[in-house]
DNA sequence: CATGAATGAGTGTTCATTCAT
DNA sequence: AATGAATGAACACTCATTCAT
């Protein structure tokens, strides 16, 4: 079931509240520039951004921002559940549109690769709460679609057995992860080399026995 | 001949300089006590810790260290310096020391990542100059090394033969990046295991067609 | 036509631009407060006071100031520049509504020393673009203006022949130029008497053949 | 009686003082490499030159010159005082050499600029004692010096009768004023011009009627 | 509701002065 | 006695966040 991306975050929790009138279209349109100036800055440059330059960058003023967002943590907070968001939806769509099961392992990692997934690492620093349950649920979701890709690409004896959805998760980021102030046309071009040499490592039969124990993603999560 | 580390940028070779009267004992403690701190820190908490709290740790004044290191530049600089130094030695140790050419490289990559070789990455990205001489240097007999090390797997047979020293490099680096403000020993649970799968993905025979073409150290320099 | 004072450099000359919305009305209150306590702590203080002390004289947060002057050589631009502008005007009142030619210059160059013209002096030398042309523009004004009182002055045969505007000025701005630290008051006492000795060796006939060669602004622009 | 130089501030108070061995010479060299070293950076930088630029350009380590002078007041009286001391000697000599009693002033001013006395305003700004008894001493040498010079050229009839020793001294020192940051030799250019211009304002009989009172040293002093 | 302006706390860097060799 | 190194306090400047229009 792809495509079924998230939606603003602050919006659903009472359909019926009469004290939030309308959530006037421009408002929303604003919010919208400033997540995903946000997101392209945070790519770019790393996340200690000013957020004066984000809000220039979504053509609002700075106030604005804050408004939507009172603190940095609750921007990067938006940001890393969309990005989440998205690249579940690339995880989903794979599932759905590709027959073998390692060719659709295959094009999610590649796909998560230019969602930038790889963003999402230098985020997780700042003081910013990880176990939000907003956060919880989106990566519980991330990782369920994650764990059916490789699940079904170990059933089908493509992928070895001592690797697990937290491994795949880990070294996909960090392959991907940007360096702050480099354009990243440039990087593109080497990471998908890097991402599919690490594919290939993942494939059956193992040539190696791997040290330490398989991860999941709340093993990711604990590690901080 | 591996151990060959650098010794300090200033240590003068020739003893009979007479305008470089005493490099005071302490005086280079110190500005070792800073090298080593900074590079504790930068890896633990990025490149943008405050001088002032690198030279809490060091145990020194923090005009202690602007005397030593006139801008924060020059303190990436030097430990870029160091990392790329010790990273090489590992090379050369490796290269002296294994007699299976594959194993030699698995050697080196694992020991790269124990000497926090991905704590470049982030140090790269601020104003300082990647091209400086010394440090041009250093890389390149790095690359060397590593070169030495792919091109005897390569012709062992071990290696796929569709990737360069700058593909290995860049990988590894990225794969050991730190992630600021996280306890290293963590981390560590995870990276030799994601190394050590990138490593199965390099063996031979290729398993996949690699997109882009291979890499070289300066190719990563253009970057920038 | 006297009186013509400079406005604020920002000030929109064409109303109907759409791009600079509103300049809020405290706001260019507070840069005019900023100007104003630059231009007399740097008359007693010279131009090396911190910066935030003529926040808090200006009565704003330090980063006020800031914002409105990205730096020191920014904050000193304006104030020259005001100071120049008054001077100037100063200048344009004397040849208005002084009748006799040399009254006219005497009036003029008493008048200049209360607008603390030889504050510029000290103002000149850190690193600020001389040469900016809005400066220069302003500078020229102030050349010609006095380049009359000195012209009408000495067509009436009563000003010494060998001595040009630069003469006048410099001589002037040396003569009243502040000593940092001292109160103000104290040393007017002092510099109306000297102010006019000059005037009176400046008279015609020339009591003495000067030493090199007559001076115009241009000439004191090319010392530095 | 010119030519009698003050000798080292700290040396003579009872020349049998056992437990000050000996001033070696090296010592008392250094000494006076530093005090010209202060007199010239000050003239060319202002008083607020870091005196370790003054040590080093005195070829000494900084550590020497703050042996000799405590702190920076104690450099600056020190120079403060030669200044005042070279300044005297020129008054002497040209009230010995000179028979013409105005030529006598005329050469004295002129010399007392390429002494530099100019440089003694800036320095009398920070916080150092203007009144201790050293300085008087040599200051009311000073004042005796060109007491006798003014006397001299007033009883001939030379010079106005409504100016005092103070007026010379103080619009003198003005004149020959030294900008921060800028070389010497182009000053020089101008000033002794504009000196010449305030000799000629000065020589009976008076062409004006000036504001306020005559001024004595102390009354400088008192300004502060 | 949206904005530009204001603010105070924090960081990099310099310098006068003291300390250890 | 002379030196290079060390130090903390000061200042310039930036940025997240709050306020007034």
């Amino acid at each position: 079931m792809p495509g079924k991306t998230r939606s603003t975050a602050v919006a659903t929790t009472a359909p019926a509240q009469p004290r939030t009138p309308k959530p006037r279209a421009d408002a929303l349109r604003n919010r919208e520039r400033i997540v995903t100036a946000a997101r392209e800055m945070f790519v770019e440059f790393g996340p200690d951004v000013p957020l004066d330059e984000v809000a220039r960058r979504a053509g609002v003023g700075n106030a604005t921002l804050y408004r939507n967002f009172p603190d940095r943590a609750a921007l990067v907070h938006e940001v890393v559940l969309a990005v989440t968001s998205r690249t579940t939806d690339r995880a989903e769509e794979a599932t759905a549109e590709e027959a073998d099961p390692f060719a659709a392992l295959t094009r999610f990692v590649h796909a998560a690769a230019d969602e930038r997934i790889g963003a999402l690492c230098p985020m997780l620093s700042g003081g910013f709460d990880k176990d939000h349950p907003e956060l919880l649920a989106e990566r519980r979701r991330l990782e369920e679609a994650v764990e059916g890709l490789v699940a079904r690409a170990m059933s089908a004896g493509r992928l070895r057995t001592d690797i697990a959805v937290g491994d795949v998760l880990v070294a996909l980021s960090q392959l991907t992860r940007p360096l702050p102030g480099i354009a990243c046309p440039n990087i593109d071009r080497f990471t998908h080399r890097h991402i599919q040499l690490f594919l290939d490592g993942l494939e059956a039969p193992a040539r190696s026995v791997l040290p330490g124990t398989a991860a999941t993603l709340e093993d990711l999560r604990r590690r901080a």
